[in-house]
DNA sequence: AGGGTGTAACAATTACATCA
DNA sequence: CTGATGTAATTGTTACACCC
């Protein structure tokens, strides 16, 4: 049979190579399924022969690090080795793969939870360098008003000078330096730095 | 084209074993 | 003894290939 299946999962297997993702899910209601009775008449004579033995979980483990997917060729060279029957190769390998997806779901989880905390993490602290920013923009926007009320106060007294030759020092001509205590104002120090604009700085 | 059938894979569930 | 946990096995559903 040329089966092509394979052609099929592996459009559809791209999260787990080697294990086939689900089919499209059942959804919507969903039907009762069949309870399966209790297996009253269950092999009590001698070993049940339940649980595989380390050897055997051994070598499935081993061929399941290999490939996760099991073709019928090694299922049977497999079974044979493993002195079990092909179909309890097959549940194995099935009951690997989903706990194998289990483990990835887990890791993929932890991941994510990690990611999102560190974004949180982050984000609070950008949200306290804006309130930062805030403030020391609320404290230049003050600084300025105190200057401009001054600047006022100066220009009611000498009814000669305007703002804008208060604002420019050059037109103060002579008087200029001796009008002025704070040479700061227009002749910053420096470092540039003025007491509560640091923000401007951003813009420099 | 489309319905029937077989097959393989998977999720969900059950049954049983083991351990604290 | 009992509840929790792990795992082998079963059941039901889905998608696909193939045939008629």
């Amino acid at each position: 049979m040329s089966y092509k299946l394979e052609d099929h999962m592996a459009l559809t297997s791209q999260l787990y190579p080697g294990v086939f993702t689900q089919m499209v899910p059942q959804q919507g209601e969903s039907k009762p399924r069949r309870r399966r009775k209790k297996n009253k008449d269950a092999d009590l004579s001698g070993a049940r022969k339940r649980k595989l033995n380390e050897e055997q979980v051994n070598l499935l483990e081993m061929n399941f690090g290999n490939e996760h997917k099991l073709e019928s060729e090694r299922k049977d060279k497999l079974a044979s080795e493993l002195g079990l029957d092909p179909r309890q190769v097959a549940v194995w390998f099935q009951n690997r793969r989903a706990r194998w997806k289990n483990k990835k779901l887990e890791e993929e989880y932890t991941k994510l939870k990690t990611s999102h905390e560190n974004i949180v993490v982050e984000k609070c602290q950008l949200e306290s360098e804006v309130l930062k920013l805030k403030e020391q923009l609320s404290e230049a926007e003050k600084e300025i008003q105190r200057l401009s009320d001054r600047i006022d106060g100066v220009s009611t007294n000498s009814p000669s000078s305007s703002l804008s030759m208060a604002m420019d020092p050059p037109f103060l001509g002579e008087f200029a330096m001796e009008g002025y205590e704070d040479a700061a104002f227009y002749m910053p120090p420096e470092n540039n730095y003025i007491p509560g604009m640091e923000w401007i700085n951003l813009y420099m």
